[in-house]
Formats: structure tokens, C-alpha cells, sequence
DNA sequence: GATATAAATGTAAGCGCTTTCAATTGTAAA
DNA sequence: TTTACAATTGAAAGCGCTTACATTTATATC
């Protein structure tokens, strides 16, 4: 591999010319930038990127922290993330917090040896303080589906209020009025605020919703599944199933399935995130959008702005939608 | 940060000894390895890995090539092979190559140009003579699913022949003799040999098989839903329909449901890979086992073997195995 | 104790770039 | 033509480490 002292010295220039014309971070003149690119062309030269960053003192690479990698809703935001930046020539390393509070502090900071640029970061169990630490440190931090009030600029998130909303006023709409929910944990706050929104539109709609209504589950395809043999313990017939993530709808319609409960005759379920395996679920899984590829995108390039002087425009907040499929009936 | 300069300092030692200690490539006394170690500890000391690698014309990371970041199948591959790599303190970069040989060429590039130490690469589009030619150039390179015979111990593979005839074995077992196959495309390797271990099985088993109980898809649902209508057309009704993949799998048992034929009842369905949404299907589909995360950590231990080393075992091919699930139907 | 050898440590030269600062060249106004 | 600047270019000092080689210290042998 030829060196850039190779290149200047075919070229008839100094080694800072070259780095020069190579950064495009300096006026060079158009004869000696000719020179060069012919130069560096002869030579099939590539700048070793280790030395680059030793010099600089930048590595041109970001940190991506996910829970687990094998995930599609995880797989979604690596890849709008990844098309970003490789657009922006910068290199992106994967880690995963595997749920952990500790495996993602250790994560960040194996990220943060690497010496990354900027971090974007889905923790699920490092505390508010934590992150927000994080974000005063030198390097760059975006935090995504998380809403953190005091750096509320460096959060990528979604409207999880609004989702929860539109999916109990998508089952009005369609003639549903004993409407079921099955919540995440309540400390997550994602989770909190689906159910918010779920409430909040029963209020609007005048729907009759009791608290007795609502199952706690925990995202597994288990307490969906859970969520459904209590509801019929309780002897609550719902005509609808509203679920905070799709996992736990795939668990609530084999539940249903194995009781004999047609889907969606006699039980309409919904689903939420639109997770990629949905679409194998029969019938189809009617949910609500969560456009966590589109959310990576904005992080990657909210992270440009930060940590490479872009100049992006930034949208913090997305807005989830309804995604209609099979698992809906229409009552009347 | 503090740097090794400062660490040698504070121990009193050079920086020779300093580095010896971090790498533990050279012998060093007992009282200053101890002294060296509380003057890191004190310092809070990380060594630089941009500088390590500069100087020691190493990166500690290598590349990974997957056709897709999102989906289920190079997931598994992607968090074996991670695991085995963080174990090592090794970092990993992974590039998507989409199936398209161009794209598959400029990652492998873009992987090279970090001077990554390894490169463990799954391939779909580019030639053999392609990959031999990267396995001669000074990074190691390690080539997962593909066999390719004159680098057959730079491969991990599966016995895909095997695949083929443990399917139709489980489905000759279970009392069907009306037997069909939706193979992959017929120029891909694994494809080919999957069909090729059914057609063994059938003849081995004395199963009766022409030429049009064999439909030819490309991987997708899509040709797997046509491939239950081409049979249709056909007026050949088997009793059970092995897919070269979960996916046609998936797509099969939609077709079928629209035809309202019964599954697993009048058709018994068997998948291939064992994705990780075969779970989400109904009925939950029976299908061949593709350990590709047991194969992505082999790639890894091989790669750690020819990049670093290392002295681990390696296990070149690997033997898929039946998962028995729902979707196959006892036949009497 | 002297000598030979092995073990431990230190010195210093890079690794391939970036970037500050100084020197040179070009350009336009006087 | 001078002069005053601006635009280009070059020289050289690092960035934080590794490692060949030299030097010093410890250990064993006689």
C-alpha cells in the first residue's frame, strides 16, 4: 500500500499538499490538486484511515448501541442508521446492551475506547441520570426512544401517546366499543405513555373502560398470551385486543387460537411497532407504525450535526400510524 | 485522557515497559508489572486502540459481510459471531452487501480500507474465482455458507444435501408418500444441493417423484405462494410440500389458506433455516434446522485462528437437523 | 569473585497522517 | 515598477503507541 509520502513525492508537492487535496479542507490550486489526483491515481493510493484518525484525532466512525442485534425492530433502525453514515463516509460499530444495565454501560464504554465520533444509543436500562451524564461528555450522544426533558434536543422519539390513541380510536372506528388492553411494564415509559394514549382516547370516545380492562404484560409473546386467559378468567369478553407491541399480539392470538377463539370474528387484535414478522402472522397483524427506521435515519444524521458540523435539519418527534391489515373485524 | 507516557511516568518506568505490560508479549518483573498496573489503575488509564493500531500495524477489529443488517437470519449469524469476537476483545464492522455483487465488492473494499485484520464474508452474488482471489490478498479471509473447493478450509458450510434428505425423510416417516418441493434458484450452491439430498431421499426411500412435483421459486414468499398455485393448476395434490426456505414456506401456507386447503390436515408444510419467525406462523412450521449462529461463532474462532493466531478447534461443516414443529401432518 | 548467559528494562525510530506556522508566489492597486 | 495583501505551498512537529536493538541487571556456573 503506497503511502501519502509516495504520492507527494510523485506529485512534486509537499506531504501537506496532499492531505490537502485529500480533506478538500484548504485552498490548493487547481494545477497542483490535478497533480496530485493524477498521482494518487497512478498509485491506487487510499488514505490509511488508522493514521487519519491517530492525527486528527478523529476516527470517523460512530457507536451504535441496540439491545440485541438479531431483532427485526432493532434490525430496522441499524439499517437506517448504517445507509446514513456510510452515505456520510463514516463507519458505524455495532454493540448490544442485551437489556442489561450493565452489559450497556460496559457496551458504551468499549464503544467510547473505540474511540467513536458520536454515540447513538437505545438503552432500555441505564437510568435518566446516566444518560444524561453521558451526553456531557466529550463525544457526541443521541439518544433514541427516549424522551429525556433536559437534553430533549439530543432525543430521537416517538409520539407514543398519539399511538396508543389512534389505535383505540382505529377499533372505535370500526364499530368496537368493549375494547381490552394488554400495557408493557409500567416503568418503561414508552410503555406508560401507549397506555395514556389508549385511555385518553377511550375518555374522548366515550368509551366505558374499566381498569379491569387493562392486563400488565412485559413485551414477551408469554404475557400476551397470559393477558388473554385473563380476561376470560375475569369473564371479560372483549370484541377487541389493543397490544403495546406485536410480540405480545402474536402471543394473544395463539392464546386465542388454542381457546377457540376466532381471529378476528370474534376477537380483533392490534398490534404495535409493525415489526417485520407481522406480516406472518395470520391473519396479517393490523398495527401501529413505529418508524424506527426512519428514527435511525434522523439519529445518524442528528449525530452529523454534532459530531461533524452538518448541518441537518432535525425532527425529534415522529408520529406513529396506523397500519391496516386482517386482524381487525368490523362490528356491528 | 491519559496517555502511556504519563502511565511511565508515574510508575517510573519507560515506555517499553509500559506497553509490554499492556500487550504481556514480553517478559516483565513481577514488582514492575505491579507498579505499572497501579500507576494505570490510578490514572484511569485506556490505552489508545487508534495508536495500538497505527503502531502495530494491526486494527483488532475485522469485517463482516451479510447480505441484509435486518433480517432474522444474519442476525443469528451476526450475535455469533460478535460474542466470539468481544470475547477476544476484538471489534467488528459489519457491511450489508443487498445481493448485489457490486455492492458486495465495495463493502468488502470499504472493510479493507479500515484495515480490518479479518474479513468473515457471506457472499451471494460475487464469483468463486472472486473470493479465491481475496483469500490470497495479506487479510485473512473466512467465507461462511459457500463452499468453494480449492479454499475448503477458509469455508464454513452446511451440509445442505443433508438438509434436503432429512426433510423428506421426516415427511416419507410420518406416512406421506405424495410428496412435493419448491427449491431455491437452481444456480445458488446451497439451493441446488438441498434439492438434490430430497431427491436422494425420495429415491433411497422409494418415493415416487417426477419432474413436475418439483416447482422452482427464488427464495421469496411470493414464489412460494405461486408455487402452491402452479400445483393446483397442475391437479397434483400432494400431501406434504417441502420449501427450500421458511420464507417460500411462509408463503405457501398463505396461498393455501386463500384455497382454503387445510394445514397441516390435507398439507403438511416443511421449511428450511429455521428462521427466527417460523414461531409466528400457524400453524408453528416444521423445518430444517440451519445453526448459522453456531456457524457464525466457527467463522469467528477461524478468523481469530488465521488473523491472531489463535489455536482454536475448527468444525468446517456443519450437519442441519429436523425441528418438529405443527405444520406436518401424521399421514395414515 | 569472575565469567557467561539469561532476564529485564530502556532508547529511539518509526507507523502514516494532520496541522500550525512560516515562507513563497501571485495579484491588484498605486 | 512598487507595494500590500491574499492565495498557495512547504517544513516540521506531533498524534500515542509498538518494537528492534542496546543496555543494564540478575542468575548460574566454575
Amino acid at each position: 500500500m503506497s503511502t501519502i509520502y509516495e504520492v507527494s513525492k510523485l506529485a512534486g508537492v509537499s506531504l501537506a499538499t496532499v492531505s490537502r487535496v485529500i480533506n478538500k479542507n484548504a485552498a490548493v490550486s487547481e494545477k497542483t490538486k490535478e497533480k496530485v489526483n493524477i498521482a494518487m491515481e497512478q498509485l491506487g493510493y487510499r488514505p490509511n484511515t488508522i493514521a487519519q484518525s491517530l492525527a486528527s484525532n478523529r476516527s470517523n466512525s460512530i457507536g451504535v448501541l441496540v439491545s440485541q442485534l438479531d431483532s427485526p425492530f432493532f434490525g430496522e433502525m441499524m439499517v437506517g442508521i448504517e445507509d446514513e453514515m456510510r452515505k456520510a463516509g463514516k463507519q458505524v460499530l455495532f454493540a448490544a446492551g442485551h437489556n442489561l444495565e450493565s452489559m450497556e454501560k460496559e457496551s458504551i464504554e468499549f464503544l467510547q475506547s473505540r474511540k467513536c465520533d458520536g454515540l447513538i444509543v437505545h438503552c432500555e436500562q441505564a437510568s435518566d441520570e446516566y444518560m444524561h451524564s453521558l451526553t456531557k461528555g466529550k463525544t457526541s450522544v443521541v439518544i433514541v426512544n427516549r424522551n429525556i426533558p433536559v437534553i430533549e434536543d439530543r432525543c430521537i422519539t416517538l409520539d407514543n401517546h398519539k399511538g396508543g390513541y389512534i389505535a383505540a380510536e382505529n377499533a372505535v372506528s370500526q364499530g368496537h366499543t368493549k375494547l381490552a388492553y394488554v400495557s408493557g411494564p409500567h416503568d418503561k415509559k414508552d410503555s406508560y405513555e401507549r397506555l395514556l394514549g389508549f385511555k385518553a382516547a377511550c375518555k374522548d370516545l366515550g368509551i366505558d373502560l374499566l381498569e379491569e380492562h387493562i392486563e400488565t404484560g412485559d413485551y414477551t409473546e408469554k404475557s400476551g398470551s397470559d393477558a388473554i386467559s385473563a380476561f376470560v378468567e375475569k369473564g371479560y369478553r372483549p370484541t377487541v385486543l389493543i397490544c403495546a407491541n406485536d410480540e405480545m399480539a402474536s402471543g394473544a392470538m395463539k392464546r386465542a387460537r388454542e381457546l377457540n377463539i376466532d381471529i378476528p370474528r370474534e376477537l380483533s387484535i392490534i398490534g404495535y411497532d409493525n415489526t417485520s414478522f407481522t406480516k406472518y402472522l395470520y391473519p396479517e397483524l393490523t398495527t401501529v407504525e413505529n418508524p424506527i427506521g426512519k428514527m435511525g435515519k434522523m439519529a445518524a444524521k442528528l449525530i452529523l450535526n454534532l459530531a461533524y458540523e452538518q448541518k441537518n435539519a432535525i425532527q425529534n418527534k415522529f408520529e406513529p400510524e396506523m397500519v391496516i391489515r386482517n386482524s381487525v373485524h368490523k362490528h356491528d
